[in-house]
DNA sequence: ATATTAAATCGCCAAATGGCGATATGTGAA
DNA sequence: TTCACATATCGCCATTTGGCGATTTAATAT
């Protein structure tokens, strides 16, 4: 019951389930999500800690950066089965691509720079 | 995204989801609620309407009494499918019959008094 | 009409939540 | 080492939430 409200929790901000949204677009770091939901760092911080502890998002680390990327569920069944059908339900956006549109250039390219080692 | 909102909302609180696990056994009254829960009448007077808000349960008269049951999702896809999913999650929950038990004898005959007119 | 019972609403309080700025931590570069 | 940058944590504040008792509303029984 309690990982169950947990996840319950963690998806009953606009802001969290906007964070889960754009990472269904592709993984971001923390400075990312900080400049499309137009919020404080510690803010944002708090957001990931709380879908990180509720198994809805991984992080790993990229250089100073952290990486919030979807979790793949093993974590919990609940988080598994809220972030499937989060995709259905939220398919299609309107307001995701209003989000990546305030989203940096700069910032939008750090995923295929830091894949082609460039930073 | 608000009614999204509002259902997890809904199910954010340990109290409202067990009155969704009494109701999976059959529609109940606010007072045989009150007595599984142990909270005061207003109190679950103030979740049922946050359920009932949702889309998540129904409510209908019979007499004096109002008979909550489980919602058939037609108010809310996201109602709906949680609806569903706790089916599946909360089966064969412990927690319900511990519950069941706790409800006074002359409160859990209520549904079938009811439906013989002997009330 | 009046009394009784069930439920909803109101006003209040303590705790949790979401926001912020300031500070601490950790990593890579100079 | 020192600096710069990204993130996490801390302390604070305003709002929301979940709880209560008291009151109001609604339906039935006397």
């Amino acid at each position: 019951m309690k990982s169950f409200i947990k996840v319950m929790k963690a998806l009953s901000d606009p802001n969290r389930v906007r964070v889960l949204k754009l990472l269904k677009g592709k993984e971001l770091c923390v400075c990312e999500i900080q400049a499309v939901l137009d919020l404080a760092q510690s803010t944002v911080s708090k957001h990931m800690k709380l879908l990180e502890d509720a198994g809805l998002v991984d992080r790993s680390r990229q250089g100073t950066w952290i990486i919030y990327s979807l979790a793949d569920g093993s974590e919990s069944v609940y988080a598994q089965t809220m972030l499937l059908e989060i995709q259905h339900w939220l398919d299609d956006d309107q307001e995701l691509k209003r989000m990546y549109a305030a989203m940096p250039d700069a910032m939008v390219l750090r995923g295929c720079s830091a894949k082609d080692g460039i930073h």
